[in-house]
DNA sequence: CTTAGTACTTGGCCATGCAAGGTACTATTA
DNA sequence: TAATAGTACCTTGCATGGCCAAGTACTAAG
């Protein structure tokens, strides 16, 4: 069976991929480029075949839109910005993501209670 | 297309879950119900479907193990505790989860470069 | 025309959370 | 002993979503 650490590390980073790609678009329009470079530089593993779909997904449901921008030095780009309701997604977000820490450190830094209750 | 709040919260959770079961089994032995109980108190919601399947796992990749304990008030319980492999992998996670939390941050409070690079 | 670089897309696989339903043991009550 | 309730653990099947690998398309350089 597979259990290796960095599976749990991908597991790990999953959840938080979103939110931090929805912060990223929110600060001013970028493409898929813009965003890996980013997220690379902040030691967030990300590659093409997660970033893609992703955005797709959001477009999709309305978080992101998109327009084309011509480029001097290759292929058109997608430039994408936040649409309405993906400002109010992304301020529910910053709202969990606050609770979540919360949540986790609560268990981490908690000490043992000793053993006392087995068989109770 | 599906893409609710909820949906992104329980996302989230995920990757979480896991390390915050190995810091619970850490703190001296437990069985799923106390588990349960501690997760619950911590806002982190998880149900027996989620739990028992994630502990098998954790057991047959060698992280955990566990003992029969008779009860005086129903069925007998498993008695979880971590192997020497478990509490390694736990310390790696816990540098893990740092290290993602500090990443986030960056990516959440840094504030807008401007849009002066589109079309270069 | 070929090669290289950039940008975006897609199909298939895998890991995992979860709902729903099931088994088994104990205690209580009649 | 029979029925009911509570507790503990397990399993099947589905949906989500990351990732690998391969592919398409445009531009630039030689």
């Amino acid at each position: 069976m597979v259990m290796n650490i960095e599976n749990t590390q991908v597991q790990m980073r999953k959840g938080i991929l979103e939110f931090c790609i929805l912060h990223i678009i929110s600060r001013g329009e970028v493409y898929a480029s813009d965003m890996l470079e980013e997220l690379t530089s902040a030691k967030i593993i990300v590659v093409e075949g997660t970033l893609y779909p992703l955005l797709t997904r959001l477009r999709k449901t309305g978080l992101v839109e998109y327009k084309w921008v011509e480029s001097t030095s290759g292929p058109p780009r997608k430039y994408y910005k936040l649409t309405d309701d993906g400002l109010t997604f992304l301020s529910q977000l910053d709202k969990t993501w606050e609770e979540l820490i919360l949540s986790t450190e609560k268990i981490i830094k908690s000490k043992s209670a000793g053993n006392s209750n087995i068989s109770k």
